[in-house]
DNA sequence: GGGCGCGAAATTGCATACACTTAATCAAGG
DNA sequence: CCTTGATTAAGTGTATGCAATTTCGCGCCC
């Protein structure tokens, strides 16, 4: 009925008529294949937020027993990329307004952190890692290629996450990026984001290097800070121009 | 062959032994009823660090099949509870000395920045709510009933991860603290440590009622520090006395 | 005309059977 | 005696069938 209604439609087409690529018996089960495949997916926005995820639907799709699809779908639940309800089923999260700022505020504290503990804990080769990615992404702000300039700043994020030498808070960072991910998708293709992104991880380097927690801490939190600005602008003009309506 | 062993065994007798409380058919799923049950387990030390999760014999201990079975691990191995490796089944978690510690910090934080911004945000009812979870603790210090206390203080928690109105952010607190909670139990016996505990709530209270996210933060997060230490102790005095070997 | 209850279809939840992987046991050889 | 290999048992991974719950459509009553 509704704009929003189509493009929901399109989304989950797009995902259901791409041919199963699911390797069998990698050493993986087929539940972790389909969980890792699924929130691949998710993330990068071919099921999109609300879109039904249908057991029987899901089964056919890749060629498997309901079994490990349900089993891939508690995992997913668990870690927040989906609901499930008991007899119901799943919908790709679709977290309120309200729930979502909580994601960037969250995650705006959670690399903050990282990014402190990296200037104090961080090593030799972790710097060298952290300079490289950085350098790499110096030179993609002009090549304009969404998919890999997303990549290598994963990578770059990552470093720091490293750095800080807190694998439990390394986790939950990741895993709160990850989730906030469907989200923040169209900024990356935003060229004039990309330099001035690439402005604000120089500062954060910077602190990182010369040990100053404070710094690093209060550059990374502007950083993520400017992330959440670009998106609730992003959000607002779906919104004013009537391709959204929840939230 | 050590006493630690010797301790397991007993921990997971208790929980072996014990008749299925299994409530069936109570709205929730059976996975779902699972899920809480080995949870609560597993918080409370029935099931200890370490122990097995054998599919098969959970699923005898409860009468069920192994398939709801399956999808409660999976979850809980999601929330990091449990691992699973593919094929080679689940234990209850038993992190490293170093990732406790990770978490442990990262605790006090996420502790810290939901103190913060419960200064700032803090509506009267959740004043209100706050002040008597906290006086019902004064009244417990020399009650000396731990599990009672251990509830309360619970409450007095999540009263403030509800004052900072991040409700991401108190999932992800609540998450941490309760994978924790297995290597903390034992705090909760000392009595002196109960009064203790309860003039750094006072402070944290104090903090937060006068609107002072600075102070709140510091408070909470020397709160957390303070019960890091305890456990390093206790843990010390574990390893020195042969009763650990792991870590 | 609109709300309400009933029944059928669709979908999820659970049980069972079987296939596959792992690791433990034992045998033979070095 | 130790090492190495195959064999086998134990336990997990997957498929399939059935039971239970939800939801939608339809007729009925208000």
């Amino acid at each position: 009925m509704t704009d929003a209604d189509q493009i929901d439609e399109r989304a989950i087409g797009i995902a259901s008529e791409s041919a199963p690529p699911l390797v069998r018996g990698s050493g993986r089960t087929l539940a972790e294949e389909l969980r890792l495949q699924l929130a691949d997916e998710i993330v990068r926005g071919a099921l999109a937020p609300g879109a039904a995820l249908d057991e029987t639907e899901l089964a056919r799709r890749f060629q498997v027993s309901r079994t490990p699809v349900r089993e891939a779908l508690r995992q997913l639940a668990a870690s927040g990329l989906i609901e499930s309800r008991a007899h119901r089923g799943s919908v790709v999260a679709q977290p309120s307004h309200e729930h979502l700022i909580g994601m960037f505020e969250a995650m705006a504290e959670l690399e903050a952190l990282c990014a402190g503990l990296a200037a104090a804990r961080i090593t030799p080769v972790e710097r060298k890692a952290l300079a490289a990615a950085h350098e790499e992404l110096r030179t993609m702000i002009q090549s304009g290629d969404p998919q890999r300039y997303h990549e290598i700043n994963e990578a770059f994020h990552s470093t720091i996450y490293a750095g800080a030498h807190n694998s439990y808070l390394a986790e939950i960072t990741l895993a709160t990026r990850v989730r906030v991910q469907p989200f923040r998708r169209a900024q990356f293709r935003n060229l004039g984001r990309l330099a001035k992104s690439h402005m604000e991880h120089d500062l954060v380097v910077t602190a990182i290097m010369r040990g100053d927690q404070d710094g690093a801490m209060r550059a990374m939190r502007d950083h993520i800070i400017t992330v959440r600005v670009e998106y609730e602008m992003y959000a607002l003009s779906l919104s004013s121009t009537g391709l959204r309506d929840r939230n």
